[in-house]
DNA sequence: ATGTCC
């Protein structure tokens, strides 16, 4: 009944807090679920872990998933070189990303396979809590690689915004916490709904890219679009990934905090399905949004996480957010790295240095 | 996380 196995990805000198081990087996004990895994990454969320994946022969557990479904990371190549880029005149020309998008909605999503009735003004926007789009540079390349040093980059990491919410909403007004059984019309609703929302959630990336290039006056090239939440087929049964990047579908970009490196891998398949075919979806939180808050609004002022300790900048109006998001409120982004590389789970591509993060413009 | 709760 309580049969799940739970195996933790981390070596020894990784602090995985205890609250996030007991919610794991907490989870375990959900009829159906077979085999759990924890990244390097894995924190305390509500209620479920954050940074695991769970599989299920026969059950599909939208709760695992949560309310943003789809939400990832989207990275692009821009065509403005890195030397040309003046971060003074770029922070000012970056803003309104917070607007509804005025661009042909319904085209947008009809190329995405998606209804005209899931437009709406968050599309194109990046949302709040921990989502961001940034500018970045190559810091080192790991051995040989196509990856253009010269080149500026950027990342975008956003959801499907008050979409999965609803769909999460709606299902547990039903069902509760119960799992769907696949196979059965309310899981194929359920599915149908996610599916709908993972695509909205890549559209929504694509938009949020596209905005903030045209601001820049510049165009970009996608070299890959991950989502870390989402319930995906697999092997004859159900992966469900809660802040969990897949290490089937290509590259994987693994953000440190604002202020710190990200990391571009590329997956190894030997020992992936010991992972779950799962990585580590960024650093990982140290602490809860109102600890930071507590411990950081003494010792630092607006203006100094407005600038982080390798000099990038942060545009975040939201005081608030700024000390909830801090890089001090994540864990290091090098030992969660260290862990997968050591499990055998990726390749080194690049280290990218963060040079400027928008969150939000609203005060 | 949230066309978000006070």
């Amino acid at each position: 009944m309580t049969g799940a196995t739970i195996h933790i990805v981390a070596s020894p000198e990784s602090w995985i807090e205890q609250a996030a081990v007991d919610q794991l087996h907490q989870t375990a004990r959900l009829e159906g679920i077979d085999r759990i895994v924890g990244l390097p990454d894995l924190h305390a969320g509500r209620g479920i872990a954050v940074g695991a994946a769970f599989w299920s022969p026969s059950h599909v557990y939208p709760h695992l998933v949560g309310s943003d479904i789809g939400c990832g990371m989207g990275l692009w190549r821009c065509a403005m070189p890195l030397r040309k880029l003046r971060l003074d005149a770029a922070e000012r020309k970056l803003r309104g990303l917070e607007e509804p998008w005025s661009g042909d909605q319904v085209a947008r999503l009809a190329d995405a396979g998606l209804s005209r009735d899931l437009a709406g003004e968050a599309l194109g926007t990046i949302g709040g809590g921990n989502h961001f789009a940034e500018l970045l540079r190559v810091e080192t390349l790991h051995g040989d690689t196509e990856v253009d040093p010269a080149a500026l980059y950027l990342m975008v990491h956003s959801g499907s915004r008050g979409l999965g919410h609803a769909i999460l909403e709606r299902h547990l007004a039903q069902h509760n916490v119960a799992g769907l059984i696949a196979g059965e019309e309310a899981c194929a609703r359920y599915l149908a709904a996610h599916d709908d929302a993972m695509a909205w959630a890549v559209l929504n990336r694509e938009l949020i890219a596209k905005r903030f290039l045209d601001r820049l006056g510049t165009t970009g090239e996608r070299l890959l679009d991950i989502c870390h939440n989402s319930v995906t087929p697999h092997r004859g049964g159900w992966l469900h990934r809660k802040g969990a990047a897949p290490a089937d579908k290509g590259l994987v970009v693994i953000p440190g905090s604002r202020g710190d490196m990200t990391y571009l891998v590329r997956p190894r398949q030997e020992r992936a399905d010991e992972a779950l075919h799962s990585l580590a979806h960024g650093a990982g939180r140290k602490w809860s949004r109102s600890e930071a808050k507590d411990k950081l609004v003494r010792r630092f002022s607006i203006a100094d996480l407005e600038r982080t300790k390798l000099g990038s900048r942060v545009i975040c109006e939201d005081r608030d957010l700024i000390y909830e998001e801090a890089q001090q409120a994540y864990k290091d982004i090098h030992q969660v790295v260290r862990d997968l590389e050591q499990a055998g789970l990726i390749d080194l591509i690049a280290t990218l240095r963060p040079l400027l993060t928008y969150k939000t413009r609203r005060a």
